[in-house]
DNA sequence: ATGCATGAGCT
DNA sequence: GCTCATGCATA
């Protein structure tokens, strides 16, 4: 039960949308934020009214409500306050289509498949192209994710921006940002010489728990408890957090984590070191920085058919596997000091 | 570029 | 307690 209910409305964001009146911080602040400016350039900004305003995603976004006061009046403020190498506008808007890329239509013009949830193909192009162009202008995917903030509300960090250029979002999660990102580079691209600076606020003073860092050892022990059970117990999470010597919330993130992983358009490569026998020579079943061959239907890879039932139970929950398997086999390797 | 973490919203 | 979107901190 997750993709069914509300059907995006990832297809129209509403290019019209009326610039967001940025709105007032609310009086509640879950965050202990106050700080004053970072100066400079923080490394990234979060705004403290809405953390990530979820109000209901993929319900079709719904316009900014967002705080902040980023001392942006103009409509495009971009760059984050760094040197922005201005290039001039040309580049076609068309970069090599994927070899796949039959669309029985025009080879043209393909921004917006139609007008509804694109295919992962779609994304796939949208995203390479995204991230070319986004070079080409000079823009760190940092600067993109402050951008989207000034200009439509939502702010994104760069991680983000990576992980969209990178697929590793679920298809839900990249279908609501192209959009986004699509918009935000026609703006770039015809306000290219325009160069405004914004101030970012720094807030932050959120008491996170430091990174726990989990040793390869361990992690290949966790690996290889994934593949046998990927959703253990609440009580097979505590004796197997007590056997590997870590916090027992830690291991349940780990395995939430994981899952998220499985169900990201690129998945993750759950290889071991198996197939180093037989073959000398170790050739992946696809390289993960160059052309991604996600193309078997993966879970998270399915387009939300356009099926507009109100109402759900169906879950896809499932676990189609079709390439789900991966072979478990991990080398548990040499023991964990500790 | 990624690993571990937080939190909203559901169940 | 899970899923999902998202990001700080880090490699």
């Amino acid at each position: 039960m997750k993709y069914q209910h509300h059907l995006h409305a990832a297809g129209s964001p509403s290019p019209g949308a009326p610039l967001n009146p940025w709105a007032s911080l609310p009086p509640t602040d879950p965050w202990g934020m106050h700080q004053h400016h970072a100066h400079a350039h923080a490394p990234d900004v979060k705004p403290p009214a809405a953390p990530h305003d979820h109000r209901h995603l993929q319900g079709g976004w719904h316009a900014p409500v967002v705080s902040a006061h980023y001392g942006a009046g103009s409509p495009v403020a971009l760059h984050g306050g760094y040197p922005v190498p201005v290039h001039q506008h040309h580049m076609l808007r068309d970069v090599q289509p994927s070899p796949h890329a039959l669309h029985h239509h025009h080879a043209l013009e393909r921004d917006q498949p139609e007008e509804d949830t694109p295919t992962s193909d779609d994304l796939e192009a949208f995203a390479k192209q995204f991230k070319q162009r986004r070079i080409k202008l000079g823009f760190t995917q940092a600067d993109v994710g402050l951008a989207l903030g000034t200009l439509y509300g939502n702010v994104f960090s760069q991680t983000t921006i990576c992980r969209f250029e990178a697929l590793q979002l679920s298809f839900k999660n990249m279908c609501k940002l192209k959009p986004l990102l699509q918009k935000w580079l026609e703006e770039a691209d015809s306000t290219t010489g325009s160069p405004t600076s914004i101030d970012k606020i720094a807030a932050q003073g959120r008491k996170r728990k430091k990174r726990t860092s989990i040793e390869v050892s361990v992690k290949g022990a966790l690996e290889q408890h994934f593949h046998k059970q990927p959703k253990p117990s609440a009580q097979e999470i505590t004796s197997l957090a007590d056997s590997l010597q870590l916090e027992k919330e830690v291991v349940r993130v780990w395995f939430c984590n994981r899952r998220q992983k499985e169900k990201r358009m690129t998945p993750p490569n759950t290889l071991g070191g198996e197939m180093l026998e037989g073959m000398g020579h170790g050739h992946y079943a696809h390289d993960v920085h160059g052309s991604p061959p996600l193309h078997a239907h993966s879970p998270a890879l399915s387009p939300p058919h356009s099926q507009h039932s109100a109402h759900a139970h169906a879950h896809s929950q499932h676990a189609p596997h079709g390439q789900h398997g991966q072979h478990p086999l991990q080398s548990a390797h040499t023991l964990a000091a500790h």
